[in-house]
DNA sequence: GCTGGCAGTCTCCACACACGACTGCTAAAC
DNA sequence: GTTTAGCAGTCGTGTGTGGAGACTGCCAGC
């Protein structure tokens, strides 16, 4: 899409009501935007300027004796402008430093999108969120079996990207310590450097391979490796942070309702649904963003979303934050745009 | 104290009027407390007995024309009569039976205390949390050392009742991956057993000694537990669940207004405020109630805590539900009691 | 000591009215 | 042809009034 659509003119009044309203929160009268510099024309050009915004779907009037104030389609607009110029430049400076801060230099994965999360509700005042990179991807490192019980072993797989995960098996007989021992080190050695799926495929290949051959240890090893890998894949991890700002914006009721308060408060509990909401939006590249009545889910019609996805080698995760349509988007977009490559950073300084 | 204060009837007029007021959330007025079986006396007497408590601090009117609601002080009465007649008998199966069904026989640790929360929060309907005991009391099980680069190490470190913990630690000299198994074979032949205080003690007093004798292996093994304790009491965990019904406790304005909502939903994200304002409440056996005013922060004189110690050894944690002050309290204090030993099973079941 | 009855009080709701904030339109000026 | 000033019109908001309804407090009688 060009602006073509739009005179120059048109255009510039279309931003500065935007600007406007996100600013102040109340309808934009004419006579307002017709003493902003820029714009050196008088209130009743505005007007007129304005009746044609507003047929065209850009702006609405709350009540006939109203400013105006921005539709999605306005918003929308205003952010493809935004994103088109380049005006909303990255910033991964502040985001980079305050997530060092709080996570050090050597942060486990986990710990890393959770500050991420963390430093986008700080820095934007919204809802931030972290999403990892689906597990089957992960790159194995090693994995350890701790002895609970006769029948029980506690599993602990890490890979690459300092990404520890625990799991608790349950075995049909009983198992010795040192045989546990040696199927680790059996597994390490045979495994490392593969992804998880790839991992899965070879020991349910050798497991068939194995039924003809004789070799207990062997059989051990892949037979936990195969128990441990079964429900890996399933939850995403997700990192929400800032929920408290749900009730700022309820607050001054930004058209956040309470009821939209409630569907958020939901979806940061429930987090896969925040997953299945962004699967759509993980394949483009940079900075995406949803306003409004773009959202599938009517309850999400009082909120944007402003996301990016970051890359780890062949995965992909993303972050994000969530915040009334009334947004500061220059200022979202480009610390989004900011969290993305900084995540992205700290693990390929990882690996 | 006893109930000698109040003559019987009172007593049993304001016991009515609470649970009234908790079931409708609207003001109770004479007449509708006459017409309730039990009482059987007419709605003038009633007045009077209302006009007494009112006198007494246990009722108030919101203004003249209205029926009367409990007091902080109403609830309290109403709350220790519970308690001390056993009215709230614990429920323990309901609450372990959907534990079971969320984590399964074996949880680790984490995912114990988070089930917990959950259900507390599926019970009641009202914000559950789960907090787990300081570390340093955690018995140590087993340590296992990962080599991410020559110089930065994964400490993976296990502790009884499943509970894993994992850190980063950056060495001042690399060091070989198989240095880092030895090491790990002899804190784990050491130590095991130990609480991780007692560890922290251990390896101080012996690297004192080692300063004079000369033992590379030990001095590696010991250098590196010091490093792995140094950070781990800091933070407690704690986990939370159901802050979505905070927005319902905010809509139907149970008193609970926009500040207080931001308050508790803060308090869900700084979780560390929620153990500072809990470690009052731990030594007492049984369940503790805090009704509105009698939190030392205002901010809460809207809200009631729910909360009760669980034991593991001689580690003390608590779960609880933090509700509006309208709250139905026999079922949460059965609730929080029957979770409370559900979780206490759980882990001596562990061991 | 309990009860029925009654006057008094206060909230809530509906309606009316005036004020103020903008707009849309029209006619004149550039 | 475009821009501007001016003006009439519209609608939300704030205020005030009145009546209905809900309880209570008090008093006199049982």
């Amino acid at each position: 899409m060009t602006f073509g659509a739009l005179s120059d003119r048109t255009r510039r009044v279309l931003a500065c009501l935007v600007k406007d309203y996100i600013d102040s929160g109340e309808p934009v009268a004419s006579a307002t935007l017709s003493r902003r510099p820029g714009l050196g024309v008088s209130s009743a050009t505005i007007r007129n300027v304005l009746a044609q915004l507003e047929d065209m779907g850009y702006v609405s009037q709350p009540h006939t004796s109203a400013g105006r104030v921005p539709t999605d389609l306005g918003y929308r607009y205003y952010v493809d402008m935004l994103l088109e110029t380049r005006r909303a430049s990255r910033d991964i400076s502040t985001v980079e430093a305050r997530m060092r801060e709080q996570a050090g230099d050597a942060p486990l994965f986990d710990q890393l999108l959770s500050s991420a999360s963390h430093v986008l509700f700080e820095v934007s005042h919204h809802v931030g969120f972290a999403i990892a990179p689906s597990d089957m991807h992960a790159i194995f490192q090693r994995i350890e079996f701790v002895p609970l019980s006769a029948s029980r072993v506690l599993v602990v797989m890490v890979a690459r990207g300092n990404h520890v995960s625990q799991k608790v098996i349950e075995l049909n007989e009983d198992i010795a310590p040192s045989a546990l021992t040696q199927a680790a080190n059996y597994l390490n050695a045979e495994f490392a450097g593969l992804s998880l799926d790839e991992v899965r495929q070879a020991v349910l290949a050798r497991l068939e391979e194995q039924r003809t051959l004789y070799d207990e240890l062997r059989a051990v090893a892949l037979t936990l490796a195969r128990t441990t890998l079964e429900g890996i894949q399933s939850p995403t991890a997700v990192f929400i942070d800032g929920a408290s700002s749900l009730a700022d914006d309820a607050e001054d009721a930004n058209g956040v309702s309470m009821s939209t308060l409630r569907t958020l408060l939901r979806m940061v509990e429930e987090k896969q649904r925040l997953v299945r909401l962004l699967d759509a939006y993980l394949d483009g590249p940079g900075v995406a963003v949803v306003i409004g009545a773009e959202h599938p889910d009517p309850q999400l019609h009082a909120c944007s979303l402003v996301v990016a996805a970051y890359r780890d080698g062949a995965r992909r995760g993303a972050v994000g934050i969530i915040g009334p349509t009334r947004m500061h988007y220059s200022r979202a977009i480009s610390v989004v745009d900011g969290a993305a490559v900084a995540v992205a950073r700290f693990l390929r300084d990882q690996n």
